[in-house]
DNA sequence: ATAATAGTTACTTGATTGACTAACTAAACA
DNA sequence: TGTTTAGTTAGTCAATCAAGTAACTATTAT
């Protein structure tokens, strides 16, 4: 029951259903590229993701700097409900919105990335 | 995906989820049986189901003065996920606990339980 | 008709939560 | 080795939310 009601509150935030959506499409993806996606800081990202690694819905590695996220979509405690999901969300105009923007995203340079964010200020 | 949200809101609180579980396996609740079980006022009550009917989860009929709530288990947006639900908590201490009273309460004459809810004094 | 009562709505209060900034950690590069 | 940088943690603030009390509505019973 705990860990039920856990897992929804999880999922009842706008930011982090995005994030859900987005790795539901894309296998993985790089906490930098998140707070693209999101336009929020990195403080926010990271304890969202955290939520999520908590809840047993994403686990993380990190790979030098940088920490990639990806869903444990063969969990069976969530199979059913992710697909639920994304069958739900999937074709909502923000979730369309949002793997456009990956699709931009996913084909630039990662440094190059890092360096735009730094540049356009949004986190010091 | 604001419907989503929505629904995923509405079940992301313990008395709520609770009430879904409960009416999961008793295909219909009176508000009163619903306070009796929670042991919240009659307000609490009346706002929580009010939420999930407003995201379509439940409906509810009034028969006299009573109000008779029941779980929309035939909606093919929920059904997957309210099957999913049901196998996530239904073994629950909680859930189990609570089926356990609403044996209680359901062979009790609805008069009378109304009347020792007044006498214990929860709602003026 | 009047009193009683089940449920809803309005209002207030305390707790939770999400976002930001700032300080910190760990990895990479000069 | 010292600096830069990606990500995390701590602290603060504003907004949201659940619960209670009190006032109100509608239905039943005397």
């Amino acid at each position: 029951m705990k860990n039920t009601l856990s897992l929804l509150k999880a999922l009842s935030d706008k930011n982090r259903l995005r994030v859900v959506a987005a790795l539901l499409s894309t296998h993985e993806l790089c906490a930098c590229q998140i707070k693209e996606l999101l336009k929020i800081t990195g403080a926010s990202v990271s304890r969202h993701l955290a939520l999520l690694i908590q809840v047993g819905l994403v686990d993380s590695r990190k790979k030098g700097r940088w920490v990639y996220y990806r869903l444990r979509k063969d969990m069976p405690d969530f199979k059913v409900l992710l697909m639920w999901l994304e069958q739900k969300i999937g074709n909502t105009a923000v979730v369309k919105a949002d793997l456009a923007m990956l699709d931009d995203i996913g084909s630039c340079d990662m440094i190059e990335m890092c360096k735009k964010q730094r540049q356009s200020g949004s986190n010091p």
